[in-house]
DNA sequence: CACCCGATGGGAAACGTTACCCGTCAGCGG
DNA sequence: CCGCTGACGGGTAACGTTTCCCATCGGGTG
């Protein structure tokens, strides 16, 4: 057991001391700054290793940099989500940067403003921000602040850089493979959305247009069947219950999200539906619900991890060069077709 | 679009100028401290809201508190943690801390030294561990550096508290539920461990315990069959395996955790098997997945928003009186029987 | 009326680090 | 041999906040 009263920290000025140079010559030698002698440089490092000395991110913090990057997650409970975060971890292994996530409230602005505040005060470095809600202004506003990146929400601005998913194409492609297997009665379960800037920014808008276009384009317009509810289990199972009530109940049902799908599938086997033999299903996102064997979904894969990664690097080049002109990523997504669909029954 | 050059911070010698006081009152407003009259602390806060103040932790941090609190999880994807970070945010809500969560690496001790250093280094006023792996050594440095709550690991240590749940009887409710359904060859998963202080102190050891001691007492000795492998969902899948290749095969398989009971489920399913009819499936930490109607998984509930709640509240606690002597807090966790569990056939 | 006390307000020195700027010194060309 | 240059090392003033302590003042007590 430890003493009780924690011991002094070794600061900078230890190091100093220890190594008979400078405190300046220290700090030279921690930032790789210029103005050291390779000599210097390894009699401070022996320095630093004998004391086991670390830096204090919050002295440096007011100073300059706290080689602190916050990511701000909408809701830890979506398990697509921890594919980002590798992503993004990954890419910061081998910095000195160090990675702290905000725990989301649910989609809630005052939650998204609690937290991007709570970053800026502890004077981080730069942020990332997944899927946010907030009103563009506020996002600007955050981006005026500290170097920022907005992950999987489209509309750009010239203040912050973007990665996204080609949510159109993507709802295009479970179109595509649903008409494929001879489906026409294709309906969707949307994300409700109100706000006309989210309508245009948000994903899960941008799959109900790229749904709406598909089937358009498949000449299938009149088809054309959208239910609005939330992104949760609870939406999906509501969603798939108002689908069955219809005259003519559709063939195939794709869900905004894989959640959705599972509240979906969950009231399909409430009905005695049988998948995919009565109906098809298919979701968006990949997470590993979608993976597990009994469930086996046909999804949309969105290779979170790199979405993540390449949000750092923008984050990073945007620390570097602050000024510098706005960068809009947009991946392609993929198809992972599974046991949930198939072709058409009569 | 906000000027490209940040606009300087309001410091608390503007609110001090501003209200025509000093900066020590203007602090002492802030912290509540004694010696502010009601009059002043009332122009002062007008000043505050009036030029949108806010403190920088930073600086804060440098002499006294950052009002921010870390947590560290092992594995982001673990659905059963965000159980325990609402509890954590729930309970902080209404306070002026702030939670970070440290993305963990899996059960690795080295990822694990880096995040709480960082954490350390930051200034944080406390930290909560969730499950970690380190030596206990390890884990009693970091306490005596900064008050800290460790979760989901048994064993106690006089310089941290401790929350955890009761997997001893949790493990033996679910021996108690197949057994009262006339199982007897109910054969367990666990997660393999080496490291002898692990073994005494690690959840998923307990686990084991439990299902032996619960097993021994309905005189059932002779059926204890354990497979180890590790709580992921190959590992659930590679042990249902090793136990349907055996030459009687158990009735019922009582897996460690939810994930490892959705890889048993997979494997079943490969197998042509049904649950509950073939084989009966338990798991532990009743999380979404298990809830989820299709699957419907019989499973431990471990109440983790209390778990977080209860570890924020010895932190607070230790964080105000920093030498108290440790707490052990065992909370009781209850069953949760669903569809995968059924009557022993034949 | 002198004295003391509690309540209130403020001055100034930390806290650990970085950034600006200035000195020194060796080597070089003229 | 002199002055210039570039490389290197260090002194010191910030950064924004808290904390220790001292000053002042009004009123109650002896």
């Amino acid at each position: 057991m430890e003493p009780p009263t924690p011991p002094r920290r070794v600061t900078i000025v230890d190091v100093a001391r220890h190594a008979r140079v400078s405190t300046t010559a220290v700090s030279k030698v921690l930032r790789n700054a210029y103005g050291a002698s390779p000599e210097m440089r390894a009699k401070v490092r022996r320095a630093i290793d004998e004391l086991g000395y670390r830096p204090l991110a919050a002295a440096r913090g007011l100073r300059g940099q706290t080689y602190t990057i916050g990511v701000m997650l909408p809701d830890i409970r979506n398990p697509f989500f921890p594919e980002i975060v590798d992503g993004i971890t990954g890419r910061l292994a081998d910095t000195d940067y160090q990675v702290f996530l905000g725990p989301g409230g649910c989609n809630d602005e005052q939650t998204e403003a609690r937290i991007t505040e709570a970053m800026i005060d502890r004077g981080m470095d730069g942020i990332i921000l997944i899927a946010p809600v907030s009103a563009r202004s506020r996002l600007e506003h955050i981006a005026a602040t500290v170097p920022t990146v907005v992950v999987g929400r489209h509309g750009h601005s010239p203040v912050y850089d973007t990665v996204t998913d080609d949510d159109v194409t993507g709802a295009a492609l479970v179109v595509d493979h649903l008409v494929g297997l001879g489906h026409r009665r294709i309906a969707h379960i949307e994300h409700h959305e109100t706000d006309p800037t989210r309508i245009v920014e948000m994903p899960n808008a941008q799959r109900a247009d790229g749904y709406r276009r598909a089937m358009q384009a498949h000449g299938l317009a009149d088809e054309i069947d959208i239910v609005s509810t939330v992104y949760t289990q609870q939406g999906g199972h509501e969603g798939a219950r108002q689908l069955l009530a219809r005259p003519q109940r559709p063939t195939a049902i794709f869900a905004g999200a894989d959640i959705v799908a599972m509240g979906v599938l969950d009231a399909l086997a409430e009905a005695g539906l049988s998948v995919p033999d009565d109906i098809s299903v298919a979701g968006y996102d990949n997470t590993t619900f979608a993976s597990f064997g009994p469930i086996s979904l046909t999804s949309v894969d969105q290779a979170g991890r790199e979405i993540g990664s390449n949000a750092v690097r923008l984050l990073l080049e945007r620390i570097a060069e602050r000024q510098k002109t706005s960068v809009q990523i947009k991946l392609s997504p993929t198809l992972v077709a599974r046991r949930t669909t198939a072709r058409v029954s009569g």
